[in-house]
DNA sequence: TATGAATGAGTTTTCATTCAT
DNA sequence: AATGAATGAAAACTCATTCAT
């Protein structure tokens, strides 16, 4: 985690710093991501940069479980409204793809955690964001079979959470990349790219997502109620 | 692409330059993978190593594009049989998760087109693979909307295809590590680990993932017919 | 030299400092001694350390020319009592060894003035220690000399004083170590280790070493004056 | 230890290293000495030097037990004579001597035994390095206890090993210097200044140190046998 | 006077690729 | 064709000292 100098910064430099990080981590994986480049770019030297954060690692883990999560919480707002269970997932939906569009890095950062890599701390690291993601997917997915509106015989719960969970994680980012026809890091890099998928084509998207995920491909496929297998 | 050099050599030794190789780039992403270590691991001199492969991106490709491939078309056997659309599916499933456990670092190679990269050639490299499991499961869709078996109103065929890309590409490995209770690089390491996941399971896994893509998790969601859109 | 503010400095606050560059200068050579662990350990700002010292050299300048030799004409006591010549020798060591029994950390930054070094100025600094060490000494051989307490033929005072000097220097702590059965930095560690060496035992080497000075190893040595030769 | 390509080095360009890392380390400790210099001094490049060496360990190692014993064993021949006790103990120490004056750096190389660090695998190199001197040393005070030639009573063998280690260490190197009348780091630097100090002198230095370990410098001192204490 | 922060020159080490034999 | 060695451009990180408040 970060120093306190860190917190104390002068605005303008702390914001540099941050911008350029996640500039870096965004278009770069993890190993490939430079202090160097961050250092000169930001215009921090690098040996500023150890006055703030302990090495590479504690900046990177600083972005992805405290940064982000906090600027996505913003974004978002309040949390999943009340409501009934489908529109909230679909409000999630639409959200997420919003955070997406309008803050494609952060968005980058998050999904960071379902890259492989053979450091064991960035691994732990990863994988402590992922679960933090399925806890929370799954606590929603519970209250739907709670109101029975989610069934599906013979499915776990688990199951359910990690195919929902990739359908709304790597699914979706797809998805959008698909719709506005170019490259994850075109669309990093160009605002005006981006800004084509505006709220209407995005709600036709999460509209087809909660589709997939409410109702499957199938004609006439079996109805039943998802239960819990795995108390 | 390899030189000829790289097919006249002795059978034992290109075999063990692949298989160190595929080992290293399956523990490890592109820019982690070390050529020495895969020169030190498969005793091929690290010299003799560029008379084969222009560089480290060339053996990659070759690896991603013609060996796990061909490979994996060896394992599967002769494609996706004939009969009806969802049993053809459940085969394509079930056949993937037999490839995951029975040849995992192959699968991982695979996989590994879906992992975010700094350097322009990768990233060409990954998203033409991407797109040749994309143009094949949207080749089989279109089958199963000719066949009157998929239905979904307002879902393009191209979304239905990443979406069930996703639940039978990252989805399903995902499903397949909770199963086994245990991460990745666990798995790639250990055979008794992933031998527990017997045919038994890994069915009921297809199962459930067929009926998720198939009916969803809705109760009494809408059905309609998958309309291609993007033509 | 520090300036005037260390001394003006609230007690606690300069015997923290004092403490913690004494640990440090004691665990670690010149060079590998970190100001800022001191600040840290000590909880000195290193902003404020650069009011007292001018800067790392004055502080270890400090400690080995004022503060170690004061505390130890402190422990030691009013210096060589009068008396027969090899009594006060044996005294004089006795009193070096309890000294390092009982604060090893000075006594080991004392004897840091014999490790070598490539900054010039630390290099000056521990030489002109050693010179202090030697004039001491010689001083009191040359009382010998007088008394007629110490002969050897051909032997001149100079080389008299350096070996002498090297046998209560390194080779009596090279004892202490070998009788506790340990190495340096755990007994700079452990005060119940050290406090193994009761004035008994400490006695017994003491008067070896005496005994070495006084009469060598050999059976029938031949007996004469030490003259001096170097005027 | 070096790999194999360290010793396939052509020759020329090997001497460079070595005398380059030498001068370094003699000059210099082990943490204050830079294998940039190295490097730089030696023109070979950083890159290279990393296929001759592990490390700055593995070279400052390789120096330590291997380079700097075998030259030292070149030099001074076949080990030590036969003959009388007291003479092949004076031969011992004049051989040192030369050593200590036509190959300074090594000289100084092997005293870095003594030198304290706080780095773990350097300060267990150092003490394997300084057990072996004193198993040899100890090995000839136990034939001159056997030849009847030695006698002290009361004085372990084990102290009078590590006494008489510290004259013809770090008293003898001292002595040198001072009959010099220069600094160590002069001396190392300067082929014309240790020259000064040619056989004649060192003799007599030599006889000297001899006649303080055989007689001491009192005047009828108590003569007896030197005992093994510690089986 | 006290102090927290800034800094830059330096360190060791890695690795894909090229070259000469 | 085979190969052992050479290389240089990068990387992460440290630390005494200075500066501004």
């Amino acid at each position: 985690m970060p120093r306190d100098t860190f917190f104390r910064l002068p605005e303008e430099r702390r914001a540099r710093l941050v911008r350029e990080a996640i500039v870096e981590f965004s278009d770069r994986s993890y190993v490939e991501a430079s202090l160097s480049q961050i250092a000169v770019r930001s215009r921090i030297p690098k040996g500023s940069f150890y006055q703030y954060f302990d090495d590479k690692l504690d900046l990177y883990r600083w972005l992805l479980m405290e940064e982000a999560p906090r600027r996505k919480r913003e974004f978002i707002g309040a949390s999943v409204p009340g409501g009934e269970f489908w529109g909230r997932l679909e409000h999630h939906i639409e959200r997420g793809m919003a955070f997406l569009v309008e803050h494609p890095r952060l968005a980058r950062l998050t999904a960071a955690a379902a890259d492989p890599t053979a450091i064991p701390e960035v691994r732990g690291l990863h994988r402590s964001i992922c679960e933090a993601g399925l806890s929370e997917l799954r606590a929603l997915l519970e209250e739907g079979v709670g109101a029975g509106a989610l069934r599906a015989p013979g499915m776990d719960l688990e199951v359910a959470t990690r195919l929902v969970s990739t359908i709304i994680g790597p699914g979706l980012t797809e998805l959008v990349l698909q719709e506005l026809g170019a490259q994850l890091h075109e669309v990093l890099a160009s605002d005006a790219l981006r800004r084509r998928l505006g709220p209407v084509r995005r709600r036709r998207l999460a509209a087809q997502a909660i589709q997939f995920i409410r109702g499957g491909l199938g004609t006439g496929a079996p109805r039943a109620s998802t239960r819990k297998r795995h108390p």
